[in-house]
DNA sequence: CTCACTATGTATAATTT
DNA sequence: TAAATTATACATAGTGA
C-alpha cells in the first residue's frame, strides 16, 4: 500500500471530503479534551460544516459559553494592543524559522533538490536541497505568520 | 529509552504541565488549521490558560466572531431540540462501544489481563481481558457519552 | 453511506543541550 | 527556562467489506 503524503488544499473529491471531516473533527474534539485534562485550563471549538444543520460546539454550549464570557470583556482596542505587542514576537518568528532553513540547508543529506523563495519582512532568502517534509513545515510556519500579521493589520484598520 | 504511556489526567509538575500545553496548544491550532483548509470549512478555538493573560483564539478574533454570529443565533430551546434529538444516537454509540468490547475480548491475544465494569444506560456489562490501548480508547468513548448525556440534562434543566 | 483495518505520517513525551 | 532532538504513541488516508 503505498500512500502519498497529503496536500494540505482542499479536498476537491465530495465523499472524500466528507471522511475526512468527520475523522479530524473527531480528532480535534480528542486533543481539546486532552488538553483540558493534562493542564486543567478550559477550551471549547466551534466548527460550522455543511454536514451539519447548526454549528457543533464542544465541550458544550453551556462550556463554551462560560470560555466566551471572558473573551467579550475583552474590549477591541485591548485586542489591538495585544496583537500589536506581539509583532516583534512575529518577526522573531519568521527570523527562528529562517535560521531552521539554514540549518536544514547545511545539513541536508537528501536526494532531491528543490528550490524555494520566499521574500517578507525584508528578510528575503534562497534555500535549495530541502527535502519534503521540512519544507511543508517551514512553509506552514511562514504561512502562519504571515496570516497573523494579516490580522493584526485588518483589526488596526478598524 | 522507555517511554510510559501517557495518563490522561492533570500533569502535577508544573514545568512539565507548561511544556505540554504550549506543544499541545501549538498542535491544536495546526489541526484547526488544516480541517479548515482540508474541508472549507470555518472553525475556532478559544483557550483559556493561566499562561497567558487573555484567551487566546484562532484562527483571529474577528474569525471568531463570524464563527459565533451563527452560533448566538441558536435559541436555547433548539439547542436543546438538537441534544434531545441525540438521545438515541448516543444510545446507540454506547452500544457500538460495548460491541467493540466484544470483540476485543473475542480476539485478545494480549499478556495484561484487566477488568472493566460499568453500568451505564441499562447496558451493564462486564469485560475482561482488554488491553491497556483498548480499555483506555473505551473508557473515552464511554466517557464522552456520559458527558454529553450530562449536558443534555444540564441544560434542559434550565 | 458507514464501519473496520492498517500502513504511514504526524504529534509529542522524554531527554539532551 | 527554553530550544532542539529522538523515540514512541497516536491520528488518519486509503482501502475493502
Amino acid at each position: 500500500m503505498t500512500r502519498n503524503k497529503v496536500k494540505l488544499a482542499f479536498i476537491l473529491n465530495d465523499s472524500a471530503r466528507k471522511a475526512t471531516y468527520k475523522k479530524r473533527k473527531m480528532g480535534l474534539l480528542k486533543k481539546i479534551d486532552q488538553l483540558s485534562t493534562l493542564c486543567g485550563i478550559e477550551a471549547c471549538a466551534i466548527v460550522c460544516s455543511p454536514y451539519e444543520h447548526q454549528p457543533e460546539i464542544w465541550p458544550s454550549p453551556s462550556g463554551v459559553q462560560k470560555v466566551l464570557a471572558k473573551f467579550w470583556n475583552m474590549s477591541e482596542l485591548e485586542q489591538s494592543k495585544k496583537m500589536l505587542n506581539q509583532e516583534t514576537f512575529l518577526k522573531q518568528r519568521i527570523l527562528k524559522a529562517i535560521e531552521q532553513v539554514k540549518k536544514l540547508k547545511r545539513e541536508n543529506k537528501e536526494k532531491e533538490m528543490t528550490l524555494l523563495m520566499f521574500d517578507c519582512l525584508n528578510a528575503g532568502n534562497i534555500v535549495t536541497n530541502v527535502n519534503n517534509f521540512d519544507l511543508n513545515d517551514l512553509a506552514w510556519i511562514i504561512d502562519q505568520n504571515l496570516k497573523e500579521i494579516d490580522r493584526k493589520k485588518e483589526i488596526l484598520g478598524n
